[in-house]
DNA sequence: TGTACATCAGTGAACGCGCGTTCACTGATGTAC
DNA sequence: TGTACATCAGTGAACGCGCGTTCACTGATGTAC
């Protein structure tokens, strides 16, 4: 067979690109234990012996797909948010759709793997911290400037952590009983727009 | 050796208890995918072989591990709050704290799976949806009687659903930053008493 | 601009290991008489 | 109550497979002259 070795300068990007773009989908789609670097590689169309050129570990591309899939989510969510309703309701009405739990290979890295981070690496709870950070600064600029800075970062935070939970303990209660993985949803987004109007 | 085989009704029943006790603190604690069966048995006494006389799979495994895993769980719940502080403030208190997000291996096994129970199977799903219906239970009953059945119904689920959120995220990004852990906690808490007292 | 050559991304075989599951075998327990 | 024997929980070797990681090798790219 003709074997292509030596990649062009363009080519290693691409490749780079592919191998954190399959990472980042996969593990979100089967969760971080549940895909192996085989897989992965083969699905940005390499051999697993060319994922290690460009991460020293898979615990380095775990780290590396959750800051590319953050980044694209917290975008992908200012840009929908920005467009559709800019409000704090505006971002309630986002994050707590049906929409959002069905979209999990290309959805928010957090939903799909809080309850996995805590037993990953340094690198990757950084990456995770980051995220959360950049989820809930967004959220917090689009809260009424009625209250309190402090109250501002609390509702953010707040805000992040029931969109969490009730997303991914939707998607683990939509096999068994759908009309109360919709409930879940519901009631959360509920109560944030109750406290969001004070 | 000796090797002793057949064993008595009794010790029969201890070791069912055995397994699922070992399956059910290291799911908790390494994950469900995490966690082989050998390592199950391993840590109950037996070998794994023993372990397909009890249940046809791991799967099975999971499901009966889950199942003990809230009983357990809601009934400690109901009895602390009832000890301290039998109001919706109480459970409040209760499950967002960060004894809890340090209880671990013998914590709720919704913190510990959310993430993981979408990808397991139908027999999984179904013990999880009586966890949740179970924790959120609980947490109705406390709700005082001036809010309606719906009412009390919502915030019942949406309280479940932010508790596992902070919960899972502040797990996840402790290690990078223990202060923005303990700050989820508290704001997820302080959003849910504000609501609680309408 | 043309030539010689060092670099290094990618390949694919191999490492030791653990995975979930199966199965022939064992022998104390529990039962039938 | 005592004896004969069927049951079946538990053992441990084996199944095929995938895991994360290493490494000798390849050869087009990119560079130095």
């Amino acid at each position: 067979m003709s074997v292509i070795m030596r990649v062009s300068k363009e080519k290693l990007a691409e490749n780079r690109a592919a191998l954190i773009d399959a990472a980042s989908r996969l593990f979100r789609e089967k969760g971080i234990d549940g895909v192996g670097v085989a897989e992965i590689a083969r699905a940005a169309g390499l051999t697993h012996g060319a994922l290690y050129a460009h991460f020293p570990s898979k615990d380095a591309l775990v780290a590396a797909a959750l800051e590319a899939g953050f980044g694209r989510s917290v975008a992908f969510m200012r840009r929908t948010v920005a467009d559709r309703d800019p409000s704090f309701a505006g971002y309630v009405d986002f994050l707590l759709s049906s929409k959002m739990r069905d979209a999990v290979g290309n959805g928010c890295p957090m939903t799909a793997s809080c309850s996995e981070v805590g037993r990953q690496g340094e690198e990757v709870s950084a990456r995770f911290t980051e995220g959360l950070e950049g989820m809930a600064a967004a959220v917090e600029e689009a809260i009424g400037e009625g209250a309190s800075t402090d109250e501002r970062r609390k509702l953010g935070l707040a805000t992040i952590a029931a969109y969490v939970g009730a997303i991914a303990i939707a998607r683990g209660v939509e096999t068994a009983d759908p009309n109360l993985s919709e409930e879940v949803i519901e009631a959360t987004r509920h109560l944030l727009k109750r406290v969001g109007s004070n």
